[in-house]
DNA sequence: TTTTTCTACTAACGATTGTTTGTGTTTTAT
DNA sequence: ATAAAACACAAACAATCGTTAGTAGAAAAA
């Protein structure tokens, strides 16, 4: 095999490949068939390599969760300004989905298809993500650093928004590069696209 | 019967159920079994009314799609400054969906279940709605309203991905509604998070 | 060389999928 | 009263689903 994802493991292999089946018809309509097919093997001999279609699924959405998690402790040990943090934050955050657009896309769309005690699991960490970043919201609107007009749900949810569908529609081959995508949409989001805010 | 559907016909009765259970499960994770069961009814006789579980999908995603395309046109016909015009236009497509946040959020995950030729068409009207946004926005440009340094895709996609993700924790019983949120999310992404912007 | 690990196969399983056919009952329109 | 439309049913269909069992050749480790 010539491929470039030729010398990881055989499992490594099939989960690659199940993410782009995952992210392109979505879990429940990707057959196993479909995956096998896509791999050049019979759909028996996946579980060779996975105890399940579903085990495939967690090892995405899981493998996700902790590098979003990672990047933000890393964010969060800084001595910055609230509307610093954020804005670092948010290009953590899109270096992490920028490292794995795949998974990334399916970690976002799919995993309400985990069964319980996964699902719980998951959502408890994403539950605690989205808090931290509520945190330093929070801390800026309290320095005077934000609005205080802005309901804060509303601000963190729209945040999370724009972040969580960029895999759905950025090209990794675009002129636009991973870091200055982070910078920009930081900067939107923080300072909005008027063109009379006071710079960042 | 004293729900408020009651008095819908059947088939809307269906299609309406139908939209929750898309919503909740995915399409192709919810079966036709599922939706009976949610109806009371056998599965068979759900046929009676619709003629396919797709039809279901292409109602809720096609009526979707008129009445944002109906909400944009009348934004467009307004002589008023492109900032305005984007908030104008970011405030109807929030109205538009908090009419219906099941058939909007079924409208935004679940179009590409959609088989051809109607999967193409969907696309194409999606495509269009959102290069109006973008001319709006290439006016704020030109006419100085907007900043330069922001990508234009990157602004156009980041704009659809806050609005097309509110149907998903957008709490109708909050204490924010529609227009409140609609006012707040345009504020929010043309003048920013900063408490140091000039107000719009 | 022997043993183990890796990889893949064929065949089949029980369950579930969307849907059709044919029938019957109840409500509405004429 | 009669015809028609609306609504629901049981039974079954072919297809597809995730997965298991058992087997076997090839590569790696002992």
């Amino acid at each position: 095999m010539s491929d470039a994802i030729a010398n990881l493991s055989r499992k490594e292999q099939v989960i690659r490949k199940a993410a782009e089946l995952f992210k392109d018809k979505g879990y429940a309509a990707a057959s196993m068939r479909d995956l096998a097919q896509l791999l050049g093997i019979e759909a028996a001999s996946l579980y060779s390599h996975i105890k399940s279609k579903e085990e495939i699924l967690r090892s995405l959405c899981f493998d996700m969760a902790a590098e979003f998690r990672k990047s933000l402790e890393e964010v969060e040990k800084q001595n910055v300004p609230a509307s610093e943090k954020l804005r670092n934050g948010i290009i953590g955050h899109i270096q992490v989905m920028a490292k794995d657009l795949t998974a990334s896309a399916v970690f976002m769309n799919e995993h309400r298809h985990l069964s319980e005690p996964y699902l719980r699991d998951f959502l408890l960490l994403r539950i605690n993500y989205i808090n931290r970043f509520k945190t330093i919201f929070e801390e800026g609107v309290r320095t005077g650093e934000f609005k205080t007009t802005i309901d804060k749900k509303l601000a963190v949810m729209t945040l999370f928004s724009s972040l969580n569908w960029m895999p759905m529609w950025y090209d990794p081959d675009s002129s636009i590069d991973p870091t200055a995508l982070g910078d920009q949409l930081a900067d939107m989001l923080v300072n909005g696209l008027k063109a009379t805010s006071t710079a960042g």
